[in-house]
DNA sequence: TTGACACTCACGAAGCGTTACCGTCC
DNA sequence: AGGACGGTAACGCTTCGTGAGTGTCA
């Protein structure tokens, strides 16, 4: 004697579209009895079945999962939620880096930097969140919390700047590849490039571990980031550079 | 005299798939030249525009919405952007509501309530939430602040407690339908609706106004929520308090 | 007879992944 | 001549929305 509801009664009285209610029978998920006119009916347990599939997907899972969870408990609920909840973490954290890159691009334009357009300020944003992700790999979190007050201080001409003066020490160098690695000349270089890495580190000793780690392991870094700094790339510059260390240290 | 690339080679170089590259040539989002062999080639100017690509998609537009940006630039892009990170906020917001299920569903059943699972307690967490959300529509800032914190001190119990009480109420309000609404045994049960209510509000008058708006605009409440206080809709019931009272004015 | 509602196909949509089959280049 | 790489064509995946055409009657 309970009451049963026909496909959009029971449509409505769930929240859901009698089209849902068709697929979710169709796959499987939810099978109704039937009228001998061929009529579907619904009944309470449908409904709270109903109910149950409304809330995973409410949780995003996927109507293959939610048949895996509920229709025969073949994986165990509180496993596929804690799963879920990483997930639906690391997608909050991309939808929070896409609003960051929004927000900093119209900020910096805003600003008034004419010299580059939105566009290509949000794609230097995007490109700095996955530097900054990938190099945090490397860093322990002081010396995290240290770089991320520096990046509040830099802006885009700063950077330009500093890597102007990469490339300039570079030349220098290579100039000068020839020449004694003890030579007074050469050891100015290297008190150039102790100044330009500080200017970096800041003297931090954490950051300067941590730079020594990604710059170790700079054959792992990701595509982009490596095209980035390919300028800098020469063994030749760096040997030489290590060697005149060495000389100074003797 | 400009590098050019095949279509691998460039999939590599700009971190996408060659099916990729196929696809925003066949929907003329990325045209790149063609050999006479009838080869893809792609030049600095490709890269470039694919990296603009690349970055929109990374926001959460649709290939289409790109389109309309770049190729032909019939929408302005501050404009577009702007419409995009409310979305995007939206969505984070629904995100963080299905996180909050998963966390307090597990954490009340890790606390030990074994009369619901796991699963009804998300349910049941996604419907507060709703609850709470539309309800805020009525309440004024200073009202939601003071509900949320009445709100960490409820748990489940005494939340049934309560309806329990309205439900006694009720049962006795029906039985004294036929009383005079001034008769002191009416009375008493003015005094017992005025304490009830005051257990909610807790005497703040901004949860009172608001609890009144909430109650006038009852018509308008979403299913679930009117389904769920269907049992205290009873206008019978409101007429004679209302009676009652305006007889204790008097 | 006529609404109101029910049923079963079946295409569409977004953004590629994934064969399948065949030509080009070195 | 073989293997790496290029091309096109076309189905698959996911979750229903949206008709089209037709039967039922709470």
């Amino acid at each position: 004697m309970e009451t049963t509801y026909r496909t959009q009664a029971f449509a409505r009285l769930a929240g859901v579209t009698v089209r849902t209610l068709h697929h979710y029978d169709r796959i499987g998920l939810l099978k109704p009895e039937r009228s001998q006119s061929g009529y579907r009916v619904y009944t309470a347990p449908h409904l709270e079945r109903l109910e149950q599939i409304v809330a995973l997907r409410f949780l995003g899972l996927s109507l293959k999962e939610i048949r895996e969870v509920i229709v025969r408990e073949r994986r165990s609920l509180p496993a596929v939620l804690a799963a879920q909840r990483r997930m639906l973490e690391s997608r909050r954290h991309q939808l929070d880096r896409a609003i960051a890159a929004i927000e900093r691009a119209e900020a910096a334009v805003k600003a008034g930097q004419p010299t580059t357009t939105l566009l290509s300020r949000i794609i230097e944003e995007i490109a700095m969140q996955e530097q900054t992700e990938f190099m945090n790999r490397y860093y322990n979190d002081a010396a995290q919390t240290a770089l991320e007050e520096r990046r509040k201080q830099w802006n885009p001409a700063d950077q330009e700047k500093v890597t102007e003066e990469w490339r300039a020490f570079f030349r220098d160098v290579r100039a000068v590849l020839h020449e004694d690695p003890a030579s007074p000349h050469v050891q100015s270089l290297v008190d150039r490039w102790t100044e330009l890495v500080g200017r970096f580190t800041g003297g931090d000793p954490n950051i300067c571990s941590g730079l020594n780690q990604v710059w170790a392991d700079r054959d792992n870094w990701p595509a982009g980031m490596k095209q980035q700094s390919q300028e800098f790339f020469d063994q030749e510059v760096w040997d030489f550079m290590a060697r005149a260390r060495s000389a100074r240290k003797r």
